[in-house]
DNA sequence: TTGTACGCGTTATCAA
DNA sequence: TTGATAACGCGTACAA
């Protein structure tokens, strides 16, 4: 016992055991046993993070700031990925539950998982804090930028430059942060009093593939109806899309306008730089990890939103930027 | 104890009472409790990742590798991150086996880290495998590429189209990688007969800023001792130099040719294309998982070196692509 | 200042 | 087939 204030720096331990307990530590070789003392002390000092991706640029930037907030404040990580996978997702959660963690930060599978297990960890007491794709009205803490709005100053930006036929290549329905930018992109029209044209909005998906075939849709429009800009959903879309101007002999920005959302690292590389939205990654992941940690240690109560700021990369590909 | 035995799905059970076990489980919202488990049998099915960097596109690719032959084996992982700082990772092992993780995947320091630490570690008996930055000699495992062999085929490359002036953009001396890549290309250059130039070997450090002001430093050279190519330690460094190059008004790769090594996903978007090596990231970590794994369980023996074959990617950058 | 007894949730062992 | 007991390593409460 007293080896154990001595330890811990705890008050009552004559200077000299203290010493005399560290020595014989070092000389055995003691290390500390998290598990042990995790089973009494009912915590872990670790929090679960899970993702939905690991090799997207986003996620690793995000881990980042997560990783810089807990290791401030003592905590670490488990990592779990759902590789975009519900099954593997609820059982990242059952995991991190029976590992005990002192919370979990979580961002979505696409398609937004199953509500019920969300709440089911809440219920059972776990702080729950949602980073980039959330899942709101459950009483849980929402870290994410407002694709809405964000969404909507791009088009506007678009719009603002004169701009008619906006089309926009929209994710999948359904997937909130899809929703969002679709909607952004569906005020920024009606503020400008343009139509909203069905043929002009299709659906891509988030990667490559499907914004290159969406494009290839909008390009076989007849001429006086095909868009002269594009709001892609995000960038991995947009590059697709751009794979497709191409191919069809037009010219960016010239022919058609695009662009994109999160600011890959390749948006800054392209032939045509691409137009699109910083995603401040790094800081999201710092802001969801400080608040759970606050909620951890009783500072502030689990809900609301808080909402990180976005920030426009004008780039060549709008043909909006003053040469 | 039945009750253990039930939901463990063990022999000696009446199967009705194993069906009262489950249905009263669900209903009370049981979570087994892994860190009263792991207590008592003394294993944790959870292993420990070290890395010194988690933004640049190499780990997070590795790591996914890591997280799916773990996961696929039942176990779980928990991240740390050096931030390619002694005391960051030395803290970080001290945590891992403070929490009692069944082995450890560590990709050192860039300076290497302190040996000292790893045969602690091996020695308390957690098995502990590097994977691409290794420590040698000291009975751990390693998988990595081989970068001295790698590099010199790289060099030999350019020497073999005709290059004669290659210089060398060496990372830190004292660094494994960087020292081996040196190798590589010290060896190229003996096999072909050409001298080991000292002012074409210039320290530029791992990053582009570094490869930006070790190229300007070759730039300075009379015209008749510049370099004609290239070989940089990365595609960081590789990078940097182009932008020297490019701000000298020098053509790339008509006036100069460059190569770098790790296929940073920029490469490919680079207005010249770099050519580089490709560092296999995905499959390197999932080797290293499957080994530390082999090891835990017994089916291997700790130590050796496994090699991951890498792939040389040629581009427009060295000039020696036919059109 | 130091030490004793107990409990955290689980499993191994052995007896019923 | 089932259950009682001890043990894993630590911290809390309280006694010495």
């Amino acid at each position: 016992m007293t080896v154990s204030r001595a330890l811990n720096n705890r008050p009552n331990v004559k200077e000299e055991t203290r010493r005399q307990v560290a020595r014989m530590a070092r000389k055995m070789g003691y290390i500390p046993d998290h598990i042990a003392r995790s089973l009494v002390l009912r915590r872990t000092l670790t929090i679960g993070v899970v993702v939905p991706e690991i090799t997207h640029s986003f996620f690793p930037e995000a881990i980042r700031g997560i990783e810089e907030a807990i290791y401030a404040a003592g905590y670490h990580l488990i990592l779990t990925h759902s590789a975009e996978k519900a099954e593997r997702e609820r059982d990242a959660l059952q995991t991190l539950e029976s590992k005990r963690v002192d919370g979990i930060l979580i961002s979505t599978i696409e398609t937004g998982g199953e509500v019920a297990l969300y709440e089911h960890v809440i219920q059972r007491g776990t702080p729950l804090v949602f980073f980039d794709r959330c899942v709101y009205g459950i009483g849980a803490s929402c870290v994410c930028i407002d694709d809405e709005e964000s969404a909507q100053a791009l088009t506007e930006h678009l719009i603002g430059h004169g701009y008619k036929r906006v089309a926009h290549l929209c994710g999948s329905p359904q997937v909130p942060i899809a929703e969002a930018r679709f909607n952004g992109y569906k005020k920024a029209l009606r503020k400008a009093k343009l139509a909203l044209r069905k043929e002009l909005v299709v659906e891509s998906g988030f990667h490559e593939r499907g914004g290159y075939e969406a494009m290839q849709k909008l390009l076989r429009l007849p001429a006086q109806t095909r868009p002269r800009a594009v709001v892609a959903v995000n960038d991995p879309a947009a590059f697709g899309a751009i794979k497709a101007i191409q191919e069809n002999g037009l010219q960016l920005p010239r022919d058609i306008a695009i662009v994109g959302f999160s600011d890959d690292i390749r948006a800054a590389l392209m032939p045509t730089p691409l137009t699109t939205v910083r995603q401040p990654a790094y800081l999201l992941g710092k802001r969801a990890a400080e608040k759970l940690l606050a909620i951890i240690e009783g500072n502030s109560e689990a809900g609301g939103k808080i909402i990180i700021a976005t920030e426009q990369v004008i780039r060549q590909s709008c043909g909006c930027k003053v040469a």
